[in-house]
RNA sequence: CGGGGUGUAGCUCAGCCUGGCUAGAGCGCGUGGUUUGGGACCACGAAGUCGCAGGUUCGAAUCCUGUCACCCCGACCA
């Protein structure tokens, strides 16, 4: 028997790092802070990837690729953004080291670098340190470009996924001629994000501005997506900053606009990183192990033929064959990003079903189908979707004839039964508070809560001094009457969302 | 950076207080056999510089000093 998940009643930050591991997603690597994504973990990753860059390719965007490294003048040129990276970046100083017999290997005194180079916490100064040369004239603008990275911030406290070292990510930078452009892509990308939390992570969001006091270092003002994860704690999942002409001004990028006068170009920059992995576990997974939505599903069906004998298991194993083969060639469709599904048919006779059946539960395969002798007397199989665990959702005699269609329906069931369920318990764990006394109780509870404030930031800072809750954002989407802040009692003009947070 | 804890086989840990023969267990791994419709079992086997350095001692995983690393709590955290 492998190692038991830690049940999620009992100790929820155990639990996810036990699907972490044990369905092989990702380890803790000998350097501090950073981890070693396995395949299954990287396949998910590679997943989220393809989507979201047909996401961002049908709305006119490229890709690009900036370097690592980033001179510390560039990073010192926007003020705000070199306060809020300062105290979380890797420096490279020298450029070699030196081999000597009886002293190791060490970094050569020498070899000093005349500027010390940051490893990219995020590119906007690079990037537009670059557009600089890129942009003369209105007509060069909008620059719409996308970069799948790696970045670097030195976090004091790291976990698996959700706040590592070194994570990957995605940063779109873009460029334009006028304000109301670059917010229009602002607000653009944000829902590109909600579209994809919500239709391929089947993950419900919120979707808002940040407060002042939550932005981005170094925009006027940054857009989000908010989900809640199953212990009732919020995660921001995306962000989409409006950056104004901040980055332009700090690296003197300007356009002779269609009546020849000089411009500051407009920015925007917008990420979403392999934290999404761990929103996802912490969304759908249950005891049992992962569940991943089928549209993000590497494999999407585990076929296991059952047998005793040669003769039982060659039969099996040919009907396993048989539905593999039409599950493959099941016509390619937009849901499943026009790839045929993919199929494993599990040959491991020499392990016991029942071990067999647990393995593709902890690893999250969507449907399983288990092919034996007594199936194939009646020509029919078992069919076990992932987001019913165990037995519950087993259905024995389902005709091998037809049995494709079906679970291809079935998958598309499945998808969005994980998204309703995930958003019923979102609805059902809001709440709304009237007084901060309520407040205070309710904030004890797993799950967002809508309440007036005031706008200040002291207040905000209270509230998160006294409770530990942040305002997560500013939903575009809910309640919109007028009232008064909870605290100081000043006219708000609408309700915004508070959770603790990862 | 403050507080606490842990370093012994791939993993989880026992042994340390009270020094002593060849350093142990479970899981995992390998081989062979019996099993197989919800996490099978038996037999045999491989595998450890006891984090590192120094000291005390006839003798150190065990005692002392130093050091490094990691984990947890806090502070910090697009």
């Amino acid at each position: 028997m492998a190692d038991k998940i830690t049940p999620r009643a009992q100790d929820y930050p155990q639990w996810y790092l036990d699907i972490v591991k044990q369905a092989g997603l990702a380890d803790n690597s000998d350097v501090r802070g950073c981890m070693v994504i396995k395949p299954t973990g990287f396949a998910l990753w590679e997943n989220m990837q393809r989507a979201l860059d047909r996401l961002f390719k049908a709305t006119g965007h490229v890709n690009a690729y900036f370097p690592l490294f980033i001179p510390i003048s560039y990073l010192a040129k926007e003020e705000e953004m070199a306060e809020g990276f300062a105290k979380e970046c890797a420096v490279v100083t020298h450029h070699r080291l030196k081999a000597e017999k009886g002293k190791g290997l060490y970094v050569d005194p020498e070899a000093k670098l005349e500027e010390p180079l940051v490893v990219r916490p995020t590119s906007e100064t690079i990037i537009w340190r670059t557009y600089k040369d890129w942009i003369q004239s209105y007509r060069d603008l909008p620059i719409l470009v996308n970069q799948w990275a790696n970045v670097v911030r030195w976090e004091m406290r790291t976990r698996l996924f959700l706040r590592t070292a070194e994570f990957l990510w995605q940063e779109g930078h873009t460029a334009h001629a006028t304000q109301a452009e670059a917010e229009e892509e602002t607000l653009r990308m944000v829902r590109i994000y909600q579209q994809f939390a919500e239709e391929f992570m089947a993950m419900p969001v919120l979707v808002g501005p940040k407060t002042e006091g939550q932005k981005f270092p170094g925009a006027i003002y940054t857009l989000c997506i908010e989900a809640l994860m199953q212990d009732g704690k919020a995660l921001q999942a995306g962000t989409s900053h409006f950056l104004g002409q901040n980055f332009a001004k700090a690296f003197d990028v300007t356009f002779q606009n269609d009546k020849g006068q000089r411009e500051y170009a407009w920015a925007t920059s917008w990420g979403a990183s392999t934290r999404l992995i761990g929103g996802l576990i912490m969304t759908h997974s249950d005891d049992n192990g992962l569940v991943v939505p089928p549209r993000l599903a590497h494999t999407h069906v585990a076929i296991c033929p059952l047998g005793k004998t040669d003769e039982e298991r060659s039969a099996s194993l040919a009907a396993a064959e048989k539905l593999a083969a039409e599950l493959r060639g099941l016509p390619r469709c937009e849901f499943f990003g026009y790839e045929p599904l993919t199929v494993k048919v599990d040959q491991a006779f020499d392990k016991s079903p029942g071990f067999r059946y647990a393995e593709y539960e902890l690893r999250g395969v969507p449907v399983r189908v288990e092919i034996g002798p007594k199936d194939l007397e009646k020509s029919a199989c078992a069919v076990a979707r992932r987001d019913r665990p165990g037995k519950d959702g087993k259905a024995f005699g389902v005709p091998l004839a037809g049995a494709a269609q079906h679970i291809d329906q079935l998958l598309r069931d499945i998808q969005a039964s994980l998204f309703n369920r995930a958003k019923e318990f979102r609805e059902s764990t809001t709440r709304t508070a009237r007084t901060y006394d309520e407040f205070k109780e309710m904030i004890e509870l797993p799950g967002f809560i809508w309440a007036h404030w005031d706008g200040t930031r002291a207040t905000e800072d209270r509230i998160q001094e006294e409770t530990k809750a942040t305002i997560r954002c500013l939903p575009y989407d809910g309640p919109s009457e007028p009232g008064t802040c909870m605290i100081s009692g000043q006219p708000s003009a609408r309700p915004v969302v508070f959770a603790r947070a990862y």
